[in-house]
DNA sequence: ACAAAAGTGTTTAGTTTACACCCATGA
DNA sequence: TCATGGGTGTAAACTAAACACTTTTGT
């Protein structure tokens, strides 16, 4: 054993508390509806490596995890902190361990001086996360300089995260065939427009109105409420909420019957 | 700063090159089918922390991963280690990043004496991989001590074994509802019949066969070969193939139709 | 001739698709 | 009264589910 690996296990073994863990992160992917467009919030990073202006890059919210954090956990915190928002749908969808993914170039050096944190590798783990956009979690309200993009036009990302989202994005449409996870991007009270708009960008494609409106409505878990749209030039749509107790109980019965 | 953050940095910097990180594994969960039960490789933990025989425990196979080697082609590695297999199907499918799930006891000990590295918290990405059950990759054959293991009666496990085993289960389940792969776990030539067994053993239910066989059949990927079964004192079963390329092109059809 | 598993068809119920017009409201 | 988007029904095609007997082989 030479030198080298005897002083590394001895460091490791005897590490500072609560620094960050420089080999393993958290991504979250974080989708939104504003009603016509699916987005992603992405944050900014800000300055260059010499903290002078350059390029303008986007990035995933994420962080390194701390040494002794749970990753479902690191996710869940970087959420809070990038939108205040807390138990918010959030869901392990994929590891991104390529050794090269932080290439040795600006963004490393970017991500070693904030970090404070010499970089090797990282493996990242990524989240998907899906929230309701508004005006207390769009742009620099908290103060993180975050902001929504629309996925079909994203600006420039660091890393992989470009990758990341696309991989996000694969999985929320895969999900959402079989999943009523879509209202956690909607109000508590939506018309069947929203929600059929929001499959549409989601899925990429329209829907034929009557087939979604049945196959919607004959869902246990969809209710319908007595209040209607108001100061619409055109006929006021009813309002629907979801039943998340009675989707759960439904859900139940699907799986007993499986195949 | 602190010294110790400071030592910590400096040494993980210089680390040593073509040691084990010792902060990410990789597991695999290989299911194998025998042609009556779904069964897992298990690796035995055979010896105790001080050497004396004590209490059997399994463990999957899997490893710590090299500093610089990608999670994919660790998997492999492992899988090619234990099997001698390559080029083996091969998914990741979660991570485990509970900063407890490697308790500090006698599991612990025994990682950290194999392993030769001290071991702090390790987050394991989980991988599944379906293979054919033969004479070549059960029992000692490799030297690696692996056996087959029915995941109706597992034996004891180290770690969170069981449960990285249960979720793994979990995914295989529904991948099979819309994915073909289970045709790696059967022979080039197969029965009905074996499929039909398999998937019953899988979804851990009876299925009717003659709507099982034409909803088969009708695939354009299942070819009927003009061998029969042999030596069986009932009616010979036909063989029939999987074709890949035929699958491939069936496929890419689907996720245009998509919804 | 018997045991054992392979192989076969039909009916019914449910689901999916395609498609076009009237309704309620505000301007 | 017009423009706008909300809301409605039906027929045809397809898919899924339930169900029982004949065939081929070895012993």
């Amino acid at each position: 054993m030479c030198i080298g690996t005897f002083l590394y296990r001895f460091v490791v073994m005897n590490r500072p508390e609560s620094i960050f863990n420089p080999q393993l992160s958290v991504d979250c992917v974080i989708f939104g509806f504003d009603g016509k467009h699916l987005k992603v919030l992405l944050a900014e990073r800000c300055e260059g490596i010499d903290g002078s202006a350059e390029q303008k890059k986007f990035k995933l919210p994420g962080d390194l995890i701390h040494l002794k954090e749970d990753l479902d956990l690191a996710a869940g915190r970087i959420l809070h902190e990038l939108t205040g928002l807390s138990s918010i749908f959030l869901k392990q969808f994929s590891v991104f361990g390529d050794p090269e993914r932080i290439p040795d170039n600006d963004d490393r050096k970017w991500l070693e001086k904030t970090s404070g944190v010499k970089i090797d590798r990282v493996v990242t783990t990524a989240y998907y996360s899906l929230i309701k956009i508004d005006k207390s979690n769009t742009d620099q309200e908290t103060g993180n300089h975050a902001s929504w993009h629309k996925i079909t036009t994203l600006p420039p990302l660091i890393f992989d995260h470009k990758k990341i989202i696309m991989t996000g994005l694969e999985v929320l449409r895969k999900e959402i065939r079989f999943e009523p996870i879509c209202f956690e991007l909607l109000p508590a009270k939506f018309t069947v427009r929203q929600i059929q708009t929001l499959y549409e960008v989601i899925l990429g494609q329209e829907l034929d109105n009557r087939n979604f409106r049945k196959k919607l409505l004959k869902a246990p878990y969809i209710k319908q409420l007595t209040e209607k749209q108001q100061g619409v030039a055109h006929k006021p749509a009813l309002f629907y909420r979801f039943d998340r107790k009675q989707y759960l109980e439904s859900r139940r019965d699907i799986l007993f019957y499986n195949f």
